[in-house]
DNA sequence: TTCCCCAAACTGGTGTACAAGAGTTGCAGT
DNA sequence: ACTGCAACTCTTGTACACCAGTTTGGGGAA
């Protein structure tokens, strides 16, 4: 199979996104609709839904007829988007502790696999895997929460921290560290303990915040 | 002025939300892309970006090239939306008690005087002003928590949940509680206090579902 | 009569052409 | 030299024509 499902225009979102995301297009960068179609080798509508919907995520700011930027991103934001994080996050674990269901423990098993690995590893070289790491991470809590909707939310939210955590990736933060977080998270998701899971969230969401309010 | 600043899609945005949210499209309908252009009066691509927006939203369900129909709710769905209302909306009070600046209160204040209003006259004659009352009192204390990302998640489960309103309005609901319980919100937001404002939205938010979950 | 297959019609997906508004630049007049 | 106006160009907004896939119903064969 080649394309399977995934319609254009989507496949033009996350493509779009990933851009904006790894900082590749900068913050208050031009989003030119016929550059993406070149880039992309896609039509205007394509474009144009994805483009859209990233409007709809306050990731770009759309002025009309005059052009459309990559959103800024200042203290402001962070401390808006921190502030759910920081109720959502831990309840989301709180959730994940109480209805994992098998698959869920699977994939939380493979994982704590993974970063043992990390851990007798070094840490520093693979930043990029640790990073897709942390990502899976934090999507197996929002899928095992088993609320599509908080899932959905905390993925838009997921996607501004990961934004800014790379613009604030000048110099190399408390990997190690993160990487222990993560590893009770899911242990405690795995054990059941709900209160464990959402505590050690909450101190791992105010962390990041923290630290990025430094970066920034 | 005739049409202001709103583009054609937005205006079709809001009003197909509009038909779904007081079930003049029911749950379960088809969404014709040709039907809905001729009834709003406009071309396809304005209908597609509302539609496609509303699909982000899990206000419609679209299966690629087989139809698109308004998205069904059950008690599963009443369940997880409850589940994050139950965490924003009190988490919203709390912020707005501490955040609300001189435009807030003085909304606040005219809400509590149409409230005042309605408590003297008839309540029961007025249900569709009490619910349009019910819509400003909520998105005052959104604005009031001055964190737009929060007021735009919540401005989209508020949507969820007046639907489900609407279907479940058989009976009359207990409208007398339910006032009593906005204006001690308001008050409580007014007077800063902000432990009081997040337990009497709780507790609104938990009977709205309670009621609802009857009702369904 | 029943079952299967093929074709037609309807669905959304995509690309393109046209319209309209905002910003900019250049020219002319003072 | 400076200012104001006008036309141009670049942007997105809108509409429409075409394409691909799915469904469904009718007709033919067993």
């Amino acid at each position: 199979m080649t394309t399977a499902t995934e319609s254009l225009a989507d496949q033009a979102y996350r493509r779009v996104r990933r851009m904006i995301c790894t900082a590749e297009l900068e913050p208050g960068a031009v989003i030119s609709e016929a550059e993406l179609c070149e880039r992309l080798g896609v039509g205007r509508t394509p474009v144009r839904e994805a483009v859209r919907a990233l409007a709809a995520e306050h990731l770009i700011d759309v002025y009309p007829r005059r052009g459309m930027f990559v959103a800024g991103v200042d203290p402001r934001d962070l401390r808006s988007i921190s502030e759910v994080r920081e109720q959502l996050e831990p309840f989301a674990a709180r959730l994940a502790a109480t209805r994992r269901d098998e698959d869920d423990l699977a994939e939380i098993d493979d994982l704590l696999g993974n970063l043992a690995a990390f851990e007798s590893g070094g840490l520093e070289e693979h930043r990029a895997a640790l990073m897709e790491l942390d990502e899976r991470i934090h999507h197996v809590v929002y899928r095992a929460s088993h609320n599509s909707y908080l899932a959905h939310d905390l993925d838009s939210y997921y996607t501004h921290a990961l934004r800014i955590w790379f613009l604030g990736l000048t110099k190399v933060t408390h990997l190690h560290q993160a990487v222990l977080e993560h590893r009770e998270i899911l242990q405690a998701i795995r054990d059941g303990d709900a209160e464990r899971a959402a505590t050690v969230m909450s101190k791992h969401i105010e962390g990041f915040e923290a630290e990025m309010r430094l970066a920034l």
